[in-house]
DNA sequence: ATTTCGACTTAGGAACCACAGT
DNA sequence: ACTGTGGTTCCTAAGTCGAAAT
């Protein structure tokens, strides 16, 4: 979505401004004095003000130049502390997952995991049927995450291919000469003018910005230039989409030669060798250049993301391992041996001056291990969200303010799914969660209703109508009250970093996202247990991904409705009414043949004229539209045909007979639409035309069918939650249970993904 | 105590691909 | 055989959170 339509939603979104109804606190919500603290918060009502009048934020302003310095006094202390350390570490901590994992099979491993040796390099390694991964610090929740590594290092994006002489970039109708690197930049705004991005100001302006940098940097060009609005990129769009085209219509064969050529060159790349066994690597490609596209309204978007150098980045990997080679005349920014992260190579960018690694695929052993470790805790924090949820429920009423906030966040957390919601800098899109969620976020309406309207991650709109906890009803109205005013943090005594201390009291590894995970896979859980082991298996799919949609909807997980969706489902619609017609006008032929039929079944013609003339007029039409588009195709294709062979199965004349036997038809139409008696076809016999109908009628359910959930899943995105927040033995148990292919419920990366736990559960396993 | 950093998970859209329907 | 269409994969932005720095 673009910054101009995230604009209107704001401006459409309600401003609670001043809420209406007196507050009439008994004693439960008499305001609280803060006894915590003696006030260092005071200033906490400024905090983000900003919003866009009064602001002179003062707050963060830390000097940013400064990083510099720092950054390269932290590179020395790194170094050291290397792997002498990391003996002595791997031995001690350890206090091992709380259930232990999948012990299954254990007994089957028992001869050769001794010392694990053998089976590696089949590249099959199955860590979950290992005893050392159960135990042992490899990956472990200490330091070491692993004992020897060694890659490729990483592919290069091309480099810049200029473009002919002839394709310009045009100033006030004249040709631009551009250095190369500035054309570069262009370029990347000139490939995307088809899209949106092209279309937003501040994009426009952030990329300008960049533009005029880079151009001045590389001695500038034979004309001025100074307005973003009298460039012209459209020849040079032209040609991009000439390329496009290009490349799309190339042979079958040269398209397949280039795919192999591309995959021999990246095979390497693709996998490295963890403790000696080979492991798939993510993303081992380093991200082009380009024009930087922030999500919502982010002040930083359409600026440009530089090219990385592999002066930029820097290596991990073991102590005693070959280094790749840096390509041709270049050398890696730096080589480091740190056992302690899960990461290969690293650089960083530009734009938010933060990292981007080279990781591990998610069918390594070392993400796959940490997936497992993720759902384990929240599989534990069924053993304490009574404690917890007990506990907050009585501290929603605590006198100290700072209790009270911590106790209706979790309670928002819990309930909603909301996310922790840390402090965003200036530079970022304002988007919020739980602990930032200010004032205008938040719109009450007594007795307890509350309308939550915000922007959460990715600035994907968060908007609910629900009824709360009655306290939790009444802290929200203080949490509101004056002197607070838009602008202002609702939860002013709490943090994430707070909230997470709380929640390890009660359970090691417990932060806010776990309540996600939990709850998502609780519900998941929940949901499969109400459907019953019956149908058919494309039955119990539907029903698996109404389940799934469910914590879909719980996540708040969204998908922008396609742009096509709405003229799809007018088609879908379509075709439903040309079926019931068609099924309608069977029964009138019935009844045409054999007037009895109605009187010893009147219920099988009782929707006989559901449809009105209107509507049987649009089918009409459709009907007879689309045999002409056929018959004209079809003599278009076979027009090909005849000069390349010189023979022809559909001529020109033949074109002519068809349309007039349409002409025809759609004549009968009308006086059939007039009249209300379709003609008897020849042949037809009450029989045929019942069983014709019955086919129809099940076309027609599974048509609704097929509309209802298109039409409910138009904006819920169920890849997340199951990729994320489901923990996967729910779904391998639903298959093996319910007896239906894992195939239709994870794809092939999934099923390679969560290869763990497909092989690993049994069919009682219970999150 | 608070802020920043670093490493990692979570997220939606674009690009790509396979396949059903004509 | 052709072509929309929907599902999958790729891409990388945007979060979370513990630890280090101040």
């Amino acid at each position: 979505m673009s910054s101009s339509d995230d604009e209107v939603v704001l401006s459409k979104r309600a401003r609670p401004a001043k809420n209406s109804y007196q507050e009439s606190d008994e004693e439960d919500d008499t305001p609280l004095a803060d006894i915590s603290n003696g006030n260092l918060k005071e200033e906490s009502g400024k905090k983000r003000k900003s919003s866009s009048k009064n602001s002179s934020k003062p707050k963060k302003q830390k000097v940013k130049k400064e990083k510099k310095e720092k950054k390269e006094k932290k590179e020395k202390h790194k170094k050291s502390k290397l792997k002498t350390e990391v003996k002595s570490e791997a031995s001690e901590s350890l206090q091992t997952p709380e259930s232990s994992p999948i012990k299954k099979k254990a007994e089957k491993e028992e001869l050769k995991s001794e010392k694990e040796e053998d089976d590696e390099d089949d590249d099959k390694f199955k860590w979950w049927e290992d005893d050392t991964y159960n135990d042992t610090n490899i990956n472990g929740n200490g330091e070491k995450k692993w004992d020897t590594l060694e890659h490729n290092g990483v592919i290069f994006p091309p480099p810049y291919e200029p473009l002919p002489s002839y394709v310009k970039l045009y100033y006030d109708g004249k040709p631009v000469n551009l250095p190369l690197e500035a054309e570069e930049v262009a370029g990347f705004f000139a490939a995307m003018l088809d899209s949106d991005h092209t279309k937003n100001p501040v994009f426009q302006q952030n990329f300008f910005k960049d533009f005029l940098i880079v151009l001045k940097e590389n001695g500038g060009s034979n004309v001025e230039i100074t307005d973003f609005n009298r460039l012209d990129f459209t020849k040079m769009f032209d040609y991009f989409v000439k390329l496009r085209e290009e490349k799309k219509s190339m042979s079958r064969e040269d398209k397949k030669r280039i795919k192999e050529e591309r995959d021999k060159f990246e095979e390497p790349f693709k996998t490295c060798l963890l403790n000696g066994r080979k492991e798939q690597v993510g993303n081992y490609k380093v991200e082009p250049p380009g024009l930087f596209r922030g999500r919502g309204a982010h002040p930083k978007t359409g600026r440009l993301k530089k090219r990385v150098l592999p002066e930029d980045i820097t290596l991990n990997l073991g102590i005693n391992v070959k280094i790749p080679e840096p390509p041709q005349g270049h050398k890696w920014g730096e080589i480091r041996h740190d056992n302690t992260v899960a990461w290969l190579a690293m650089w960083r960018e530009n734009i938010s001056d933060s990292f981007k690694y080279v990781k591990f695929a998610a069918t390594s052993s070392i993400k796959g291990l940490s997936d497992f470790k993720k759902f384990e805790t929240a599989r534990n924090l069924k053993y304490h969200i009574d404690a917890i949820r007990n506990d907050y429920t009585k501290l929603l009423k605590d006198q100290l303010m700072q209790n009270r906030q911590m106790a209706t966040a979790t309670y928002l957390i819990d309930i909603f799914a909301l996310r922790a919601g840390g402090e965003k800098g200036e530079d970022e899109a304002d988007t919020v969660g739980c602990c930032s969620l200010r004032y205008e976020h938040v719109t009450l309406k007594p007795p307890n209703k509350v309308i939550f309207d915000f922007l959460g991650k990715d600035s994907i709109r968060f908007y609910q109508e629900v009824e709360v906890d009655k306290q939790v009803f009444k802290n929200l109205r203080i949490f509101k009250k004056s002197p607070k005013q838009p602008g202002d943090d609702l939860f002013d005594r709490i943090t994430p970093s707070i909230l997470n201390k709380q929640f390890q009291t009660y359970m090691k590894g417990l932060t806010a996202k776990v309540f996600r995970t939990y709850n998502a896979s609780k519900t998941m859980q929940d949901q499969l247990d109400l459907i019953k082991n019956e149908g058919t298996v494309a039955e119990k799919v539907t029903k698996f991904n109404a389940a799934n949609r469910t914590v879909a909807i719980l996540c708040n997980h969204q998908r922008t409705v396609s742009k096509t969706h709405s003229t799809s489902i007018a088609k879908i619609q379509d075709r439903i009414l040309e079926l019931k017609w068609q099924k309608n006008r069977l029964k009138k032929i019935i009844l045409l043949i054999n007037p009895d039929e109605k009187s010893k079944n009147s219920k099988f013609f009782k929707g006989i004229n559901e449809l009105n003339k209107t509507q049987i007029k649009n089918v009409h039409k459709i009907v007879i539209e689309r045999m002409i588009d056929q018959a004209q195709k079809k003599r278009l294709r076979e027009k090909e045909k005849e000069s390349l062979t010189g023979t022809c199965a559909f001529t020109d004349e033949d074109l002519k007979k068809k349309l007039e036997s349409i002409k025809e038809l759609q004549q009968e139409y009308a006086e059939e639409l007039a009249s209300g008696d379709p003609k008897i076809p020849k042949g037809a016999s009450v029989d045929k035309l019942k069983n014709q109908i019955e086919n129809l009628e099940n076309r027609i359910t599974n048509t609704q069918f097929q509309l209802q959930d298109k039409e409910d899943n138009s904006e819920v995105s169920l890849g997340t939650s199951k990729l994320n927040y489901i923990d996967p033995r729910l779904i391998a148990v639903f298959s093996k249970k319910f007896e239906v292919p894992i195939e239709k419920l994870f794809s092939k990366t999934l099923r390679e993904k969560f290869n763990w736990a497909i092989e690993s559960v049994d069919e009682n396993w219970r999150f």
